[in-house]
DNA sequence: GACCAGGCACATC
DNA sequence: GATGTGCATGGT
């Protein structure tokens, strides 16, 4: 059995061949992309285009339009992708940042190092550690790996994590075992999710999966 | 009608 | 520190 970088390639590659390039994220612009980030939490993507939908249609998708309105009109534009309440009050922390301390600049946001940007959008209420992931890599496209539900269901079925490791150790794995490009981690991850919902599902389902060569453990 | 979807914060022990 | 729970719409 090969080292954890040669079956993270080969897995790679052999999603890459399978599914193609993903084109992440879908999303017109860097504030789309944080705006999609938060509305997907634990939610169908179909949902939160509805959401973005409703936005975009009362011209309100910009960094400034949007922190001025009332929380409440905005929890009903986002109703669509669920906990509508919760992700509207999550949604204006953000923007809340990103206006009054960034001036709605999302250049001026990003600037610095991961590390530093990791910080500023953990210390937000309602911005997790996928959620930040998520705008540092598809939207300021800077190399983190973005870890979700597929992620640890996938490593975990192939014995590259244990069942109950943390998000952190989930990344790690993947960062100290594949070169640090975000291109790569932009691809690698949207693969993951396509391969998720295709065939591991929490039912595990996978016949034909392109995974399927390396040893499975498999679990309710 | 159950079950699920690209989480997170908070309460309780 | 681990475990459980609330948040909510829309598709299968």
């Amino acid at each position: 059995m090969g080292s954890t970088a040669a079956t993270l390639k080969e897995f790679y590659d052999a999603l890459y061949a399978r599914f193609g390039p993903q084109y992440w994220w879908p999303g017109d612009t860097p504030f789309e992309v944080m705006v999609g980030a938060i509305l997907t939490q634990n939610t169908n993507w179909k949902n939160v285009e509805k959401a973005i939908g409703n936005i975009r249609k009362a011209g309100l998708l910009d960094p400034v339009a949007l922190r001025s309105i009332d929380v409440g009109r905005l929890a009903e534009l986002v109703r669509p992708a669920g906990y509508y309440n919760i992700k509207a009050a999550r949604l204006m922390s953000l923007l809340r940042m990103l206006v009054d301390d960034f001036g709605g600049d999302m250049d001026a946001l990003f600037e610095g190092s991961v590390a530093v940007l990791r910080e500023r959008l953990l210390s937000v209420h309602g911005v997790g550690p996928e959620t930040a992931d998520s705008i540092i890599l598809y939207a300021a496209r800077k190399p983190t790996f973005v870890v979700d539900a597929y992620t640890c269901r996938m490593a975990c079925r192939h014995n590259l994590i244990l069942e109950d490791a943390a998000y952190d150790e989930v990344k790690a794995v993947f960062e100290e075992n594949l070169p640090l490009d975000a291109n790569l981690f932009n691809e690698y991850h949207a693969l993951i999710v396509r391969l998720g919902k295709e065939f591991c599902r929490k039912t595990p389902v996978c016949a034909g999966c392109p995974l399927e060569s390396h040893p499975h453990e498999l679990q309710a």
